[in-house]
Order: structure tokens, then sequence, then C-alpha cells
RNA sequence: GCCCCCAUCGUCUAGCGGCCUAGGACACCGGCCUUUCACGCCGGCAGCACGGGUUCGAAUCCCGUUGGGGGUGCCA
């Protein structure tokens, strides 16, 4: 047996929850970054938890992440005898009683409990404080205190990583320990909570926290996780955006920020398009690709096409959800007009002039992406606008938006019969409006 | 109410007694680049909650105040 030994204890309550996240991830990098054992071990003392489809979901989340654990997962759910064993244990030592059909541990009424924990430091409860807890319920069901206590001592857990809202039911667990006769004592890190805008602990009701929120968003894992580290820790080179491997070298839990932090999207998502933009070409199309299968036009994608116009999203990409909008007119069948757009160029009186020239020079001019911003030049010299002022009315009447892709590439894709065709179609539709 | 924890820019952090007129990142604001938007680059704004100690010296140690959070189930 390693000489390190850390669990990951969810209770299948949902989808993963981002804070369960990152404690799964502090484990890890205790574990993976001292040689030691991370075991998966599903808290599903009660029977409402331990729905197959609930459990699937904690695997495929921490899959995702590429966090992995050593030997199989343990379930609490099959571990009644054990749990039952101690509580018998406690009632024949004296420490436990009845009490209306639940057994209760008898907390001492003098003296302290504490532990040195390994991100707070001392932390110390008068057992005054502490009230006599229920350890197997009137149903003969063990409690998550039993459960705790027992499986750590049992598969021989070292270090206990987890959050900072568990930091008051640690003495039980220690008093629970103490009466089975632990040989060791827990090191213990309670890790500081993240919290929303309102600095409250994320909640189900009114936060996004279920991790798979974020899968469909198209933040990526490795982008996930090197967010989740840097909540509660930092590198000490101020290299905060690294590859994970990095991340398990320099890690040391006792680092860690003992006060809560704020989970920022915003952050989130300028990390995620750092690992966009570093993606080659070809993960960016498997990236994009379950996003572009959801769009009504995604029968038209020509893969070649797309292989080649990727590219020009690339560094514009935030989170992979973004990516449609962004290639849907090399694609569409009927062109969507954004009437915002329409409204901020089109009315222009220069708009009309320069359709005209654009849809006159452009159904000759030689096909390259060159000749294409020569000719668009010369059609902004001749109206005496920059090009930046020029493109507009022609990006609107190819693309329907007033951003995008380079627009001189994006034509070039697009085929000179596309883009004379819209560009017809933009000048009659802004004739009749004009009528 | 009681118990426990926390306190560096708006946010995440570096700092673990002198290297700090406090560094980085995100956000924000200028500018450059430029075919839009991005990317990139340059610059700016902005912080040690407060009060006492300890010390030659405190963001760093101690105490208090204030403020915030978590817990208080036969949930986990």
């Amino acid at each position: 047996m390693s000489s390190i030994r850390l669990r990951f204890a969810p209770a299948p309550t949902g989808s993963l929850h981002l804070g369960s996240a990152r404690t799964a991830l502090f484990n890890w990098l205790v574990a993976r970054g001292s040689g030691g054992e991370l075991i998966l071990r599903v808290e599903d003392t009660n029977a409402e938890l331990s729905k197959p489809e609930l459990i699937d979901n904690i695997y495929r989340s921490l899959d995702w992440l590429e966090i992995d654990f050593d030997g199989e997962p343990v379930r609490q759910s099959q571990r009644a005898d054990l749990y039952d064993d101690a509580v018998e244990q406690w009632i024949s030592a004296g420490v436990a009683y009845e009490d209306e059909g639940a057994i209760r541990f008898r907390v001492p009424q003098d003296g302290t409990t504490s532990w040195d924990d390994q991100i707070r430091g001392a932390v110390v409860f008068e057992n005054q404080h502490i009230e006599d807890f229920v350890v197997r319920r009137a149903d003969g069901t063990a409690t998550f205190f039993t459960a705790n206590a027992v499986d750590d001592l049992d598969l021989g857990i070292t270090h206990v990583v987890r959050g900072e809202d568990l930091v008051n039911v640690t003495p039980k667990v220690i008093l629970l320990r103490e009466a089975l006769g632990e040989s060791a004592p827990l090191k213990f890190a309670h890790l500081p909570l993240i919290i929303n805008e309102q600095r409250k602990k994320l909640s189900k009701r009114r936060d996004d926290v279920a991790l798979e929120a974020y899968r469909e968003r198209g933040i990526l894992p490795t982008a996930m996780v090197n967010y989740l580290a840097l909540l509660g820790w930092g590198p000490k080179d101020d290299v905060e955006v690294r590859p994970i491997s990095e991340i398990i070298e320099m890690f040391d839990i006792a680092d860690v920020n003992p006060s809560a932090a704020m989970f920022d999207v915003k952050k989130l998502e300028a990390i995620n398009g750092e690992y966009i933009r570093a993606l080659s070409p070809e993960e960016f199309g498997k990236s994009i690709a379950p996003w572009l299968e959801e769009e009504d036009w995604a029968g038209n994608v020509d893969d070649e096409v797309l292989r080649q116009v990727a590219p020009l999203v690339q560094e514009r990409t935030r989170v992979l959800a973004e990516a449609p909008k962004q290639l849907d007119f090399f694609f569409w069948d009927n062109q969507e007009m954004d009437s915002d757009a329409w409204q901020k160029v089109m009315l222009k009186d220069s708009a009309r002039s320069i359709l005209e020239a654009a849809r006159s020079v452009l159904a000759d001019v030689e096909w390259n992406v060159e000749a294409l911003h020569e000719a668009v030049r010369k059609i902004a010299e001749s109206h005496e606008l920059k090009l930046g002022k020029a493109q507009a009315p022609i990006r609107v009447a190819i693309t329907g938006r007033t951003v995008g892709p380079p627009l001189f590439e994006s034509m070039y894709f697009l085929g000179r019969e596309v883009v004379v065709e819209r560009l017809g179609n933009a000048l009659q539709k802004l004739v009749e409006a004009q009528r």
C-alpha cells in the first residue's frame, strides 16, 4: 500500500458540481504529485443516491476532465456490514446509545477535539459544543459520519482533501475514529469554498454549477482543469496558463489559499480561448463538429470547405458554442439577414453605390484573395472611404452580419457565383426598400 | 442564537519580517496593428479592511474591532 492514499467521495446528488470537480482535482493533484493513490468512493448511503444514472454522470464528468483513479470505485451502499460492526463496537464500548430507535454517539462533555489543517492551521472545537450525533438511523442505515470514519480507516486513507463546508463534521469523524482505535490521525486539508458574485456558496438554484453545462457551452476540459486549479492556488512564477503536468509538479496543498474564491466565467472563457487557439486546425475542426451538427444547415457542410474555413474562426472563438454563428453563412440555403446589421450599414448613402460597384467588378475579377482585396480597395477609393467602411455593406450583403471572419478570404471560399448572387439580392432588397 | 472559518487591485492570485514607492492574470480604459471582429503589442486605472501591539524594520507575527462566509438534520 502506498504511503499516501486519498479519496474523492462525492454523493451522487445529480450532475457533478463545480465545487466537487475542484475537490476531485485537488485530491488528484496531491496524489499524482506525490506518487500516492486516489480512490473514488461513492457516498450513496442513502438509497435514492444509488441510482445508476447519477453515478454514471460522476464517472463521465471525471473522465472528461481526465481525472483518473486507482483501483475500483468503492460504493458505500455495499458496505453496510462494516458500518454495522462499528456501531455495535461503539455500543458495547458504551460510547454510543439508543435514542428513539436511532443510535447516537456520546460526545465527551469536556476537553477539545482538534487537528492541524494543512490549509488552515490549528482548528479547535470544544467538545461541549458538539452534540451527541446519530451514527445509525432508526431504519438501520449508517449515517454519513459512520460511513466516513469507517471507510477512511478501512481503506487506509491518509489524507483528506475536501470542501470547507465540512469543517464542522471533522471533529465528529475524529471522535469516531478514535473510538475505533485509529492507528494514525488523518491529515486534513479543507479547501476554500467556490462562491458566486454575491460571495455566497455556489448554489444549484441560481448558479451554473453543473460541470456539464460548461462542457455543453464548449469549454475544453484542459481549460476547465487549468482554471479550476487557479481557484485557491497560484503558481509562484505567475504563469497561469500551463500544462497540467507542470501544475502537478508545482502544486502543494499547503500553499492553497484559505479564503473563498469567486468563480469568474469571464476568466474561464479567456483561458478557454487560449486553449482553443493553441489547438491544431485538425483538433479545432474535430472540437467544433458536435456544435455544427446541431445546426439546420449541418447537412450542407462540405468537409473540405470547412477544413479551409475553420482556421479563420479559430482565433475568434472563446467557447466552442460560438463557432456555428461564425460559419453559418458558408453553408446556409436561405440567407438570414441580421436586421440590426442591415439598419446600421445599408441605410447609408454610399451603400447602394458600393454594392453596385462590387457586383459588377466581382463578376469578372480574377478569383483570388489578393485580387478581391484590391478590387474592393479600389471601390473604397472611388467612394473616398476607408476600406474598413467600404467593405461593411459588402460584408452584410454576403454574411448577413457586420462582424465575422476576414471578408476577402470568406468571399474567396464562397465562390464567385454565390458572392455575386448575394450582392444582387441585397441590392434588390435595398432598391425595394427605397421605393 | 451558538460553533467554526476567512480578510492583498472589481475578480483570481504572488508575497510566507527588510528584495514591496506590493508583482502577474482576467475585467475595464486608452493607443498601435488592421478589411469588420478578434488575436497580438504598448500604456493606464485600481489593493495590503480598521485599531492596537511585537520588532531597528510589518502586507507578512500577536491581540482586538469591523466586515464577509460556512455549519447548526435520523442530507451528505
